[in-house]
DNA sequence: TTGTTTTTGATTGATTTTGATTGAAAAATG
DNA sequence: CATTTTTCAATCAAAATCAATCAAAAACAA
């Protein structure tokens, strides 16, 4: 059996049983241990699956829509490193922007102990935020369901009212030429917003984010800071353009 | 068993049963006690569930949301009377205004199969509302951590940019002579802005709140309508200034 | 063919996972 | 509130699995 074919049989069989075991797919594909080990390793390389011990399993994103509950613990190790290192740049005294986003949630509790004052456009935020005791302003407007953010012509008048000694946003497209995206514009026009009332912006991006471009652009990679996990690999050609702080869960 | 697949085993059953016991896990898993108390720990670490003593159970969205039920069970029957003629009053693409408060909430489901636009100060309303797929905009501004709602300058501000067919308020006192009054004059001033820019404004009271009086003044008697379950004696000299109408739980 | 490169499968020592055991901690009982 | 029972976390040795290595087999090139 050839390489490709050998590829496509543990990939139809993950397709169908979610998980499969290091002794199936040696009986699947007619090879040794050692091959599929190496197949394994290759597949996983390319993203087609999770290896785990004892065998494979599917990776977790194709395997079922997310809730948002799970959204939140997908990445979570590299989420709360980036979220404690942007946590640790707010200083007692700050007003600062949070962004609707699963990374900026977790900055949270890293904030409890310091004198700030938050604006958010992310409803998912403000029970936490309210309940660590942080004094919270929502921004006004229109309430997108999918996201629980508020976004639209509303929410940037209504964010105009303020000013941000630094601010804290997700993002989805992070490249060199063509900066920070997202994919709903009208996203995209509230995070511009923070970036221009803000005396700094950083962007919290993992790994994922890097070299992809999405529908509408936020800003020039030179107009904001980036805080990630990423690799050193992808990063140098960001590091030529503006700050990078990497952190490791 | 590979442990995605117990992971996967664990979180179904809980997601079934809602609680479920170490040795129900134990036999669906078929794994020993130490692997599945391993897993447990690993899922609660990720967030997937909460570990209790002799097993584990769902993360409580639910029992959060059954302490503000509780809150909300306070003259259930007499709010939910009162809400459900308000909410009939509210025409087919109209755009509301619903104040922060238990009454204005139990409006939602009689509104859910109605084409309309929900603004709201309220925190608590917003998922519900949402939940419902009902297109809703949320105020701007400070949020109030007791009665979770947004308040103060900015939100009265944000408001401005609506225009309300009608809007339904809660209130704190209703007095003949001092009007309707609340305590804090954050909140007062953002209902009398809400009130100012509604063709009709309608004040949601039960029999408790007539004839007292609190801190701060909303608006006279005669610039709203008062739908109450008050009992007859005490709302004469109510009907003499404005529309009110009684409900019976 | 002959030499070279690539792929494969077996082996081995290292690593990870697992289940049993234990004393400690928490709930249940009287 | 003391006692009993249940459940828990920590530890450890056995089992399973893994990565690394290497030589044989296969594919390839000259």
């Amino acid at each position: 059996m050839l390489t490709p074919e050998r590829h496509q049989t543990i990939l139809k069989l993950l397709q169908d049983k979610k998980t499969v075991k290091m002794k199936e797919l040696v009986e699947a594909a007619n090879a040794s241990e050692s091959t599929i080990r190496r197949d394994l390793s290759y597949l996983e390389e390319q993203r087609k699956l999770r290896r785990v011990h004892g065998g494979a399993s599917i990776k977790s994103a194709a395997s079922e829509e997310l809730s948002l509950q799970e959204k939140k613990t997908v990445h979570l190790a590299e989420k709360q490193a980036i979220a404690k290192y942007a946590a640790s740049l707010v200083r007692d005294g700050d007003s600062i922007f949070l962004d609707a986003g699963s990374t900026t949630y977790e900055m949270i509790p890293y904030l409890s102990q310091k004198n700030v004052l938050v604006v958010t456009n992310g409803l998912s935020l403000l029970e936490t935020l309210t309940g660590y005791d942080i004094e919270t302003y929502v921004v006004g407007g229109r309430i997108k369901r999918k996201t629980r953010a508020v976004i639209g012509a509303h929410a940037v008048e209504s964010l105009k009212h303020y000013r941000f000694d630094k601010s804290f946003l997700g993002i989805n497209g992070v490249h060199p030429k063509e900066g920070f995206t997202t994919p709903d514009p009208e996203e995209a026009v509230v995070k511009k917003t923070a970036l221009q009332l803000s005396g700094e912006t950083f962007i919290l991006a993992d790994s994922s984010k890097f070299n992809e471009i999405t529908f509408a652009k936020v800003a020039d990679i030179r107009e904001a800071g980036i805080i990630s996990d990423a690799p050193d690999d992808i990063l140098p050609i960001f590091k030529e353009l503006t700050e990078v702080k990497v952190v490791t869960p």
